[in-house]
DNA sequence: CATATTAATCGTAATATTGCAATGTTAAGA
DNA sequence: TCTTAACATTGCAATATTACGATTAATATG
């Protein structure tokens, strides 16, 4: 089918996958890391940056804007992209929180 | 094309976007985050716990364990599953690296 | 041995994702 | 206005993913 069964999971579950999934792409580590690096608005030399053309960057950071981890802003002809961190410390609670899970834990059992 | 240009990016991306993959799906949070509350082998009622199809759960079961996330062993007609606590130790530094990285920045600047 | 139980595997349908060429859009500069 | 630039969108081909019915494999149990 190709299509998850999200409604017989927890909301939790639904955004940890949910973050998750963006990450789960080296292009879109690639972009996170790269606009995090530059510490400073990066324009459009993600293309060069990154081996890919140009439509399927843009396609990357429309998802990455979509969950409202980047933000762009127009600037004359060229937009500028950064990481929006509210919502990336949203996000990094979300996700330790389940990565954290294990402190309880003691040991394998199998 | 379906096909992520893996070579065109470090190791390091590729393992970070590996390890977000499998969290990229709901079903597969929900089986870590059972494992995990259970604390003790839990051998066949996923199926049980989770709404679906046996080999749906035992397709995400064997992602999971290609990993090396989880452990399974054979314990007569059934299989139990735990999670492999060193591997999971592993991509939780691997994946707090990556979160993390905002620490030195100082603000949106869009 | 016959049968039930449990889980893996196979095959397949439906859908999603990835990547890019072609094209559209918008704003700057000549 | 015309042209160039920087991106976004569209459309499509190739591949991946998700889910499950049917089957198989392995081990208990009567």
């Amino acid at each position: 089918m190709g299509l998850a069964k999200t409604e017989i999971f927890s909301d939790e579950q639904n955004e940890i996958a949910g973050f998750a999934k963006v990450f789960g792409h080296p292009a879109r580590v690639a972009i996170l890391q790269h606009l995090f690096k530059i510490n400073t608005c990066v324009c459009g030399d993600l293309v060069n940056e990154i081996g890919l053309a140009q439509p399927t960057i843009s396609q990357h950071l429309k998802e990455l804007k979509l969950l409202g981890l980047i933000k762009g802003s127009v600037e004359g002809t060229s937009v500028c992209y950064c990481i929006n961190t509210e919502k990336w410390l949203e996000m990094k609670g979300i996700l330790n929180q389940f990565l954290n899970q294990d402190i309880a834990q003691q040991g394998d059992c199998c």
